[in-house]
DNA sequence: CGGAAATGTCAGCGTTCGATTACATGATTG
DNA sequence: CAATCATGTAATCGAACGCTGACATTTCCG
């Protein structure tokens, strides 16, 4: 998913942490933050801590992938998938903006 | 490129500001931001706000994707997009687990 | 229904962000 | 060399983070 905004973030997060049955005192305890910082940054605080941020990701296992729009960056997927996203992506893009 | 840590992005961000020609002073203008607050994160510091470090992705035009290792979470775009990635990633997922 | 579990709200508190300003070092170039 | 621009360092300061702990609310089953 393409994020824009801390509530972007939030909204993954959240979805996820459900995803995998992990109630936000789990989920805190895991990324070693409190269940108040679960609850503010599900609900899209802009002002959380990147590490934070980062390391809530990481615990659930979600990738964050960053690159330059069109040009460069090719990107690979963790598992030898197709790259048909970086395809679609380009379409996208191509047909969108920016 | 994969981004683990703070650091990770602060390097992204250097190249690519780098590559577009801005000195910190420029891009911290156009971001909103200190010319501090962009030595700092470049450095790579840990603690920078999400809000201000999605800005400064955006304002390079660096695309933040997150996606769950093989199953994926999303669905939701931004903008009334394509939603063929939904339809890869579910396509991918089905072939692999859960 | 009733109670437990999950989630959300509130209020204090120490810590630290990020802005600001000023100066120091570095690099480039005339 | 000297001037200029880019980058790094330092110190002050208000604002806000994230933590704790207690309470309210919602959700979920027996």
């Amino acid at each position: 998913m393409l994020i824009r905004t801390p509530a972007d973030l939030g909204a993954v997060i959240r979805d996820r942490r459900r995803q995998l049955k992990l109630d936000q005192a789990a989920f805190a305890k895991r990324i070693g933050v409190s269940r108040q910082w679960v609850i503010e940054f599900e609900r899209g605080h802009p002002r959380a801590e990147l590490g934070l941020v980062l390391r809530a990701l990481g615990a659930l296992n979600i990738r964050v992938d960053v690159g330059v729009d069109v040009e460069l960056t090719t990107r690979r997927r963790a598992h030898g998938a197709v790259d048909i996203n970086a395809i679609v992506d380009k379409a996208k893009r191509l047909g969108h903006d920016q």
